[in-house]
DNA sequence: AGAAGATAGCTTTTT
DNA sequence: GCTATCTTCT
């Protein structure tokens, strides 16, 4: 062992040294909120590449792209090396695969990723292409339908109910036509062909000999499948999760895979990291009386030295507004003895819960930032010129091509359109019509971008593109909505520029990927002088001094559609227990008697979840009798 | 090609 | 009851 390296261990707890200083064969970490599950993941990767391990080797796998990032900076800055392991997601690594052995299945090497939108796109022309009247409208849910079957892992299409497998069928046909992938088939299919191609398995098996796997408790089948099948070799996995916190059933993960694991692995080691760094006991033992409610779970008890800290305060209100606007009253109050707008997050079950509150901080000129609310890349606009790219290409995207072609406005109307796809976009067909001269234009311009493409670095490419079109122009800048778009346009060419390093053909292919991949420009912004709202879900991984939990209402949390399934109704209770474990100092759990919810007001009881709270760790406060004040001036911005 | 009318869906969300 | 999306009308 070097020095280094022993400087390191003296940051770690017992149990978080035990499992970072076992180096091979099978180790399953479990590790309560807060308990350093990722930090404990880190010091791992580093001790394996401080004793002699290929970093090339090893391949941590992590739940966003956010997450690989944040665990590619703390690695790099303790190594001081430019030569580290492979760090993403599944996906990210399942592609890195493919780009290599795609063409076993009959893929070109030039394929594209087909995000949401495209995926539905497809499906909707499945459903055009076998005619199915009934199914017309329903694209939308199709795809998700198709999406969970597959991320369940059942690699028989006749496990699918019957209506939708002559629709999957067609859809996986038409994938392979556009030369695209959906975000499921590139796990999926890299799981194929390792099992279809023992030879490719074993020269992946030997390049890469030690995994391991962040939040574990959220992986599906085939993810899990797959890394299996490269582990089993050398049988160094490493996996960190809780159970406790598994929050993403609703799209096939499965925590059973954790809690199974030994079965998997006999030889496996188990560490439980159970000290808790973040929260006060009092905000642990309250999530725990909560939690210990669910009988499909491990044993764990976490502890802190932090002290017991404040109650958890319940409190009733009338409706929503009066809800948010005590808590808005609450964190002003707070403001002015010394917190910082950053220091507090409200957290809610579903995403319209958010608009009483931003209609409140708006007028009240409090700055915010919600998450996960308007997404960068779905935006026309980004979207438009993304289809340009991926058509330049992958001529076979043809979902780009019919997104493009008459964008902007170049005369090539609907009907042409129409002609043209009942023909698989040959424009010959149309030779003899006067709209053939557009055409021949179009084919022209983008032979041209194309060349640029072998020259330019990204983004001089980009904004070659960008001009060529007159696309500012198209966006009418002189409106505020096309400023705005316009503005979009310039951060899409500023992220542009970290690919200006890569040569031409490089720099185009790794953009794209990370277009596609990275879909949520990452804008939670931790230093942000902003409250921040958000969804319980997306809380996953975060800490906050003051947390508040809005709707802690029957039908909200647990949400209406959970409540008559143990199954559904134990996802639920994590989930409260994940957003009860973000507060490091105060939770506030408040509830409203009446509330306005799909267009009719609603009365909600209590959750059950606030009475499974032992009573000496709570305070109840009855806020509907009490006039509130609402008039006072704020000065503080 | 854009506006008006019709209809579905309405939990959570990353890749 | 609101909104996003698709269809049909002008």
């Amino acid at each position: 062992m070097t020095n280094s390296n022993l400087k390191i261990l003296k940051d770690l707890n017992p149990s978080q040294k035990q499992a970072v200083l076992n180096l091979s064969g099978p180790s399953l970490i479990i590790a309560g909120a807060g308990a350093g599950k990722t930090k404990t993941l880190t010091y791992k990767v580093i001790n394996l590449i401080a004793n002699k391990i290929e970093p090339s080797s090893i391949v941590v796998l992590t739940f966003t792209n956010k997450a690989a990032l944040e665990m590619k900076d703390r690695i790099q800055k303790l190594l001081k090396t430019k030569n580290l392991p492979f760090i993403g997601t599944f996906h990210g690594f399942a592609l890195k695969i493919l780009r290599v052995e795609a063409k076993n299945l009959g893929y070109k090497k030039n394929f594209s990723i087909f995000d949401e939108g495209e995926s539905i796109t497809l499906v909707k022309k499945a459903i055009n292409n076998l005619n199915l009247a009934n199914f017309r409208n329903s694209a939308n849910s199709v795809y998700k339908k198709i999406s969970f079957y597959k991320n369940k892992g059942v690699d028989n299409e006749n496990y699918l109910p019957a209506s939708l497998k002559d629709i999957y069928l067609e859809y996986e046909k038409l994938l392979l036509e556009h030369n695209a992938f959906d975000f499921d088939n590139l796990i999926l299919k890299t799981l194929e062909i390792l099992k279809k191609y023992p030879e490719i398995l074993k020269k992946y098996q030997k390049k890469y000999s030690y995994f391991l796997i962040d939040e574990f408790q959220d992986t599906n089948s085939p993810q899990y499948q797959l890394i299996k099948l490269l582990a089993s070799k050398n049988k160094n996995i490493t996996v960190v999760g809780d159970d406790w916190q598994s929050i993403y059933g609703f799209r096939s993960a499965d925590y059973r895979i954790l809690l199974n694991f030994q079965k998997d692995w006999p030889q496996a080691k188990i560490f439980f990291l159970e000290q808790n760094y973040r929260s006060t006991q009092n905000i642990l033992d309250a999530s725990y009386s909560v939690i210990s409610k669910n009988i499909f779970r491990t044993d764990k008890k976490l502890f802190t030295t932090n002290g017991k800290g404040e109650l958890i305060k319940v409190l009733k209100f009338k409706d929503e507004r009066e809800e948010a606007l005590w808590i808005k009253e609450q964190i002003i109050k707070k403001l002015k003895s010394g917190k910082s707008l950053n220091d507090f997050a409200i957290l809610f079950r579903t995403n319209v819960q958010s608009r009483v509150f931003e209609d409140l901080l708006i007028s009240e000129k409090i700055p915010y930032q919600l998450i996960g609310a308007f997404k960068f890349y779905q935006r026309k606009e980004i979207q438009d010129i993304v289809s340009y790219l991926r058509y330049i290409y992958n001529p076979n995207d043809k979902i780009s091509l019919e997104r493009i072609i008459n964008i902007p406005k170049r005369k090539i109307g609907e009907s042409t359109i129409k002609i043209l796809k009942d023909n698989d976009w040959n424009f010959e067909v149309l030779k003899n019509k006067p709209v053939f001269k557009q055409l021949e234009n179009f084919n022209f311009l983008i032979r041209k971008l194309e060349s640029a493409s072998r020259e330019l670095p990204m983004s001089s490419f980009l904004t070659f593109i960008i001009d060529s079109l007159n696309y500012k122009n198209y966006l009418d800048i002189t409106t505020e909505e096309g400023l705005e778009r316009w503005q979009n346009i310039k951060e899409l060419i500023g992220i542009a520029y970290n690919f200006d390093r890569f040569s031409p053909k490089e720099g185009f292919e790794n953009f794209l990927e990370s277009i596609s991949l990275l879909q949520e420009a990452d804008n939670f912004d931790k230093n942000a002088n902003k409250l921040t709202l958000m969804t319980l879900h997306s809380a996953k991984g975060l800490e906050f001094p003051i947390i508040f939990i809005p709707g802690v209402e029957e039908s909200l949390i647990p949400h209406e559609k959970s409540l008559y399934n143990q199954e559904n109704l134990e996802e639920e209770r994590r989930l409260f227990y994940v957003g009860m474990t973000r507060a490091k100092q105060e939770l506030y759990l408040t509830y409203a008697e009446e509330r306005f919810l799909n267009g009719e007001y609603r009365h909600n009881e209590p959750s059950r979840f606030l009475d499974e709270i032992d009573e000496n760790l709570k305070e109840n406060f009855d806020i509907t009798e009490v006039e509130l004040d609402y008039e006072q001036k704020i000065e503080y911005f």
